[in-house]
RNA sequence: GCGAAAGUGGCGGAACUGGUAGACGCGCUGGUUUUAGGUGCCAGUGGGGCGCUCCCCCGUGAGAGUUCGAGUCUCUCCUUUCGCACCA
């Protein structure tokens, strides 16, 4: 064997025989319990980056790791090749967007393939293949014909030079990204899917997500933020005509303290008072500048205009005067609200601006009101009662709602409900380069959709943006199509699909890629998936997303199942340095820490020794410049250094830092695994391992193989903690390195111990792995060897360290039986000869002892 | 603004159920192999004190609390990161 270690050499080697024995290969009847790892799919952006080293990497430990376990995987991967990207690419470079996807995924998969992943490659979807979307189309059919598909208006970001709807991301400080125009916002009609129809179920089944971080099931929670309130009416009269104005409240026990209505700029109430009121008329067109994001509503400066219109406060009927307020969403709730100053610190701070008054009707025992000062018990629902509210002081906050409500009811202007904060999803995008919406607009019959026979609607591949507007809208052969209804000319929709309807289902294309059908009998073996692995960045969206999609494939009866991760694991980003420099004109260049040096605590440029700003650290992306590419360091240092490292640097759920000198430093480690087992080698056969037969030294290090073999499957068993079994392997191997052998058996303890540590290090360095395994002398191939298992007898030990505290703090240690009784172990601490000293002869008021570990004298 | 997390040596991090704080790695210091640099190997490395293989004090963002015992639990505050519905 070959001492020097050379992954240029073994990489490839390894990896054909595993394509040779098409080991990644999934089948339905291989035996053994089925175990689903599914990394969220890349989008096919140009070439990998190191999130998806990171991601793609914890998937593959886990799968090979699962199949050592004897589980039957399915370990796949697709691409999520539509996208805006592919546009923007396409305005740059002037190349369809079909071309520059399916060229990078050609090269993306090559590195995936260079990294040496166990993914099944038979099973490769490209969410941009009409093979796929026709299913998207399909199932948007099904779901009009069910009514969970429905059209109505929506808000977007509108480019007033460009006439092109911008996305979020598009608008940078207000102002369009390509003409600088400040963007309106505008209203267009789009297709939307009732995912409030399923809000109770999707919010009830996360308590039966065990597999779930808590933080992600709170989030989804929160997003979908039931709230139990009441309706309340406004009544007012307007243009001869009675009618009301509705609210919602979660506060309907301070509805004595109203003293205005505020209703968003877009409420059709709004629109009606600002005919023939050029100030209110002014305020509304000033709401509709700026974007459209929830976090630029919220944080803008609360605004509002009087309309000196009023509405009948619906207990009293007194007069309530309607305002108009920036800060009111259209979209949750009513679109209006009922101001309470005196209890909401929003229209406190409302109500100071504009000099309305302020009414304190609940208490908090006596505490005084200021109305001056905001104080955070002025909103607090419990342990307050009503106060100047007539006939219903005096109640908290339960019997108050209750009353209110009742009253309301019985006057017809109110009723109890529950309020989601989740919007139904918007999926129309006026986007190229997507699944288009199959559905035909003719003057006579209006919004018909495309008949079943004639999926899929393919998207023309050759087109090019020029940046204003969907090219779509201007490819005659794409528009121009026949009526399926009268037969008569009528054009398609030129809207396509929200990314996330791509991704909401592609796992379960995985298991019947080939179907001609959405999916086959083969989803009912593979699904749910067992482990999904994806950025901390989808806690909400997709992942609520796919939930619904899957209930709604169930509802059809394409499926059975309710949830299609039964566990996920969130990564965190990878970080890297941010160095740049300012021009004088304020231009910021980025540059890559490649190519910064830091000298004596300062950043330099290598290429001209000026220094540069650092930025400090931030999620590796193309806008700061601080990118490291995988293929380099696969070059330099092989995938499994670049495995190691990455599954070394950090816990999966927590950020990781790039560092070059970490790199070198999983490298050193592979070079003293490899040279350590070619050293053993050397030595010629080993013989067969007698336990019984060994001395001090070799049963001390067989112990730690055990050990280290229990620790190990622990940690990427079940912990998912890679670093700790990593560190576990790494001490068992400094052990080896400092154990003297002297005889056969020390020699067998030694041959022990390397096939522990190879057939451990196997999911996360599987070439070397693969190498070293042969060179210990086994016949198979190291993927197809069983986990090892700790042997019970070798774990056992004879004497224990104690430790000994004397009033909490640390005093001494102890060597006792490990047979020792509680008395035992209490007499021998207490003899200590420090512990003395700290006990000092008072008297001994308590001692605690947990067994195996810890002593602790109170005195 | 709202929602969710995270703060431990020079750095990444460990400490799983409230029980030895700093495993493992990086970096650094000293020694050693080598013609030299690199590599490799050996030793040391939280801060401070001391009579220096002993032992003591301090120490997990800040402050308070619960407990025999708190990095871990509770409360308040500070800072950073992520998400906010058209980036994916």
């Amino acid at each position: 064997m070959d001492p020097i270690y050379k992954p240029e050499e073994i990489e490839p080697e390894a990896q054909a025989a595993w394509a040779g024995a098409r080991a990644f290969a999934a089948r339905e009847d291989a035996g053994g319990e089925k175990y689903y790892c599914l990394c969220m799919l890349p989008y096919p952006s140009g070439k990998l980056h190191m999130g998806h080293v990171r991601n793609y990497t914890i998937g593959d430990v886990i799968s090979r790791y699962q199949r050592m376990r004897g589980r039957n995987v399915l370990q796949p991967m697709g691409w999520d090749a539509f996208g805006l990207p592919a546009e923007n690419a396409a305005i740059a470079n002037g190349v369809p967007p079909g071309r520059w996807t399916r060229d990078n995924i050609d090269y993306m998969r090559k590195q995936l393939k260079a990294l040496g992943f166990g993914i099944d490659w038979s099973r490769e979807v490209a969410t941009c293949d009409p093979d796929y979307y026709r299913w998207n189309q399909w199932l948007f059919l099904k779901m009009l014909e069910k009514g969970l598909v429905y059209q109505k208006t929506g808000t977007v970001n509108w480019d007033p030079v460009d006439q092109t709807v911008l996305a979020n991301e598009q608008v940078i400080d207000g102002r369009g990204w390509r003409t600088g125009a400040p963007v309106e916002k505008r209203a267009i009609p789009m297709y939307y899917m009732r995912i409030t129809a399923y809000a109770d179920e999707l919010l009830a089944a996360l308590d039966d997500l065990p597999g779930w971080p808590e933080r992600v099931k709170t989030m989804q929670a929160n997003w979908i933020g039931k709230s139990e309130g009441v309706r309340i009416a406004f009544p007012y009269a307007l243009d001869n005509h009675d009618d009301k104005l509705w609210v919602f409240t979660t506060r309907a026990d301070t509805l004595m303290g109203v003293t205005f209505v505020a209703i968003a700029a877009e409420h059709p109430l709004a629109q009606r008072l600002a005919e023939g009121r050029a100030d209110i008329a002014a305020f509304v067109e000033k709401c509709r500048t700026g974007g459209a994001t929830e976090a630029e509503l919220a944080t803008q400066e609360k605004e509002g205009v009087p309309t000196g219109f009023h509405v009948a406060h619906p207990l009293t009927g007194e007069p309530v005067e309607v305002w108009i307020g920036n800060y009111v969403l259209m979209g949750y709730g009513e679109g209006a609200v009922m101001g309470v100053p005196g209890h909401d610190e929003r229209d406190f701070l409302f109500a100071h601006k504009y000099g309305l008054p302020i009414k304190q009707v609940v208490a908090a025992g006596d505490a005084a009101y200021d109305a001056d000062n905001w104080q955070p018990w002025y909103s607090d629902k419990y342990g307050v009662v009503t106060v100047n509210s007539g006939k219903y002081d005096g109640l908290n906050y339960q019997q108050a709602t209750d009353a209110i409500a009742a009253d309301l009811a019985a006057a017809g202007c109110g009723e109890k409900r529950v309020q989601y904060r989740l919007r139904d999803w918007g999926i129309s995008r006026q986007r190229y380069w997507g699944c288009p919406i199959p559905i035909i607009h003719c003057e006579r019959c209006g919004e018909v959709p495309v008949p079943e026979d004639e999926l899929p609607v393919v998207l023309p591949e050759d087109l090019v943006s020029d940046g204003s507007g969907n090219p779509l809208a201007k490819s005659d052969e794409f528009m121009h199509c026949e009526c399926p209804r009268c037969g008569g000319a009528a054009r398609r929709e030129t809207d396509t699909m929200d990314t996330f309807v791509d991704s909401s289902w592609y796992y379960m294309r995985y298991t019947s890629p080939d179907a001609d059908s959405m999916v086959d009998a083969r989803a009912h073996y593979w699904l749910p998936v067992d482990q999904y692995i994806g950025g901390i960045e989808h806690a909400i969206l997709h992942l609520l997303y796919s939930r619904f999609w899957t209930r709604v494939m169930r509802d059809l009866g394409l499926l059975t199942i309710d949830e299609p991760f039964t566990n996920l694991l969130t990564q965190g980003m990878v970080l890297n340095q941010i160095y740049f420099r300012r021009s004088d004109s304020g231009r910021i260049t980025y540059y890559n820490p490649a190519e910064v040096d830091v000298r004596d605590g300062q950043a330099v440029l290598i290429a001209d020794g000026e220094p540069v700003e650092s930025g400090g650290l931030g999620a590796m992306s193309k806008s700061k410049n601080n990118g490291v590419d995988p293929q380099t360091l696969i070059d330099r240092y092989g995938a499994d250094t670049v495995r190691l490292f990455t599954m070394f640097a950090a816990p999966p759920e927590q950020t990781l830092e790039w560092s070059e000198a970490g790199v070198e430093g999983a490298a050193r480690f592979l070079k003293r695994l490899y040279r350590m087992v070619a050293e053993h080698v050397a030595q010629g056969q080993t013989a067969a391992l007698l336990p019984d037969k060994l001395g001090t030294a070799a049963r001390e290090l067989r112990r730690q193989t055990h050990a280290t073999i229990a620790k190990v499957g622990d940690d990427i068993g079940r912990r998912y903690t890679f670093k700790t079994a990593i560190a576990a392997i790494m001490e068992l191997l400094n052990a080896v390195g400092r154990f003297e052998p002297k005889s056969e058996q020390d020699h067998a303890v030694v041959a022990e111990a390397l096939d522990a540590a190879v057939l451990m290090l196997a999911p996360i360095v599987p070439h070397v792995c693969h190498r070293l395994w042969q060179a210990l002398g086994h016949a198979d191939a190291v993927i197809d060897v069983p986990w090892p298992d700790a042997d019970a007898a070798a774990l056992k030990r004879d004497e224990l360290e104690i430790v000994v505290q004397v009033n909490g703090k640390l005093r001494g240690r102890i060597a006792v039986a490990a047979s020792a009784g509680r008395g035992e172990v209490e007499a021998a601490a207490l003899a200590e000869e420090n512990v003395q000293r700290f006990v000092g002869g008072k008297p001994v008021r308590k001692v605690i002892v947990v067994p195996g570990k810890l002593v602790n004298v109170v005195v």
